[in-house]
DNA sequence: CTCAAATTTGAGGAGAGCCTCAACTTATGC
DNA sequence: GCATAAGTTGAGGCTCTCCTCAAATTTGAG
């Protein structure tokens, strides 16, 4: 790649960022390109589709959830390192309106690492007694998928405002307060499908 | 009003309330007015804004939610009550996508007499022991928000499946399983405005 | 320095929706 | 019936965003 192709990507990927995190992922791509000093044939020069851009610019995020998964997994106290991966995917969420909506998009159920290790967290929670039973990985992904929505609405007007929810939630997720679900739980095929083409 | 005004007020309203409910707020008004078999110029006529169109065709959902309020306020028991209410609002939104999303848009909290409605259902089941006391209204309008999501989510897939999630959330909000919250609630005034520009 | 390959550029076509308004049609009181 | 106010119609202008492509420019190997 020649060398001003590559720095027009990095200026578009810079552009990007900082677009995506304060406006979500729906910024016209004439204004990426403009606010990166660029045309907008460059912009589709680098980045065909919308969906390369954005899968570039939340790249290293998948990362920062694995280091996040591991920590969980490593923490002494089961409970404490469930809430610490629940609280870290938040934070994620409520530093970048994109990352909010991807999530918000089902994404993070989307690649099969991702999904494995949250598997292995939800199972040793399980296991050791601190998370309830009944819940499978399907609600997890849904209840942190409402609390998106909080997070999203409160991120400017109150930050932080998402913790409470958090924390209601939370206590209905420990393994004490169980009391019988009503309904069975979803596939992961099936809630991966709701995600997907949610109206 | 002259009566084939009438007449293609009635049509439209009917179009309206089945696109609405089947694919969501965000129809095209040509496509309701193609449906009524009526131009786009009438449908101008006789709702001016879209906003216009959406209250007339949601106008009896607040007699419905007034109506559910009376009978969790009249329960025996003060969280079936309470419980049957949050229930009746979230089988109102799965029976009607456009519902679903006028809940999402916070529009629930809009009205005076609804907010007035809610908040005694509230203090009453905190009164009577069964709804942890350090919640507050707004809490719970972000709780129901993010189950609208859910609901949202399975509308075609799974109808039903959000009945899981409402009930893990209920076993945190019970007055039992609490533990400390983490942040101060947010005042009525955020909470509408959290919800009213939300991204 | 030269030139071919790589890259950039931005005007413009395409599609979706919103909304208006001047010309036409219909209901209704007299 | 008739006049007239009320109502309907739909083509067309407007805005927004996406995306393409032929012409102009830049890079870098030889």
């Amino acid at each position: 790649m020649r060398k001003d192709a590559l720095h027009n990507r990095e200026r578009l990927l810079r552009a990007a960022r900082r677009l995506f995190a304060d406006r979500g992922l729906d910024v016209p791509l004439e204004e990426i390109a403009r606010t990166a000093g660029v045309s907008i044939g460059t912009l589709y020069n680098r980045f065909p589709t919308r969906e390369t851009l954005v899968a570039a610019v939340f790249e290293d995020r998948v990362a920062t959830v694995a280091e996040l998964a591991e920590q969980a997994l490593a923490a002494d106290d089961a409970w404490e390192g469930f809430v610490a991966f629940l609280t870290g995917v938040c934070e994620l969420q409520a530093a970048d309106l994109g990352y909010n909506e991807i999530v918000a998009r089902g994404a993070t159920t989307g690649t099969d690492t991702g999904y494995a290790v949250m598997l292995r967290i939800v199972a040793q929670a399980q296991e050791r007694g601190a998370l309830r039973d009944d819940v499978t990985l399907e609600d997890l992904a849904f209840v942190l998928w409402g609390i998106a929505a909080t997070v999203r609405a409160t991120f400017r007007i109150a930050p932080g405002a998402w913790r409470r929810h958090l924390a209601l939630t939370l206590d209905g997720l420990r393994a004490g307060s169980a009391h019988p679900l009503p309904a069975p739980p979803l596939s992961p095929d099936q809630a991966r499908a709701a995600m997907n083409d949610c109206p």
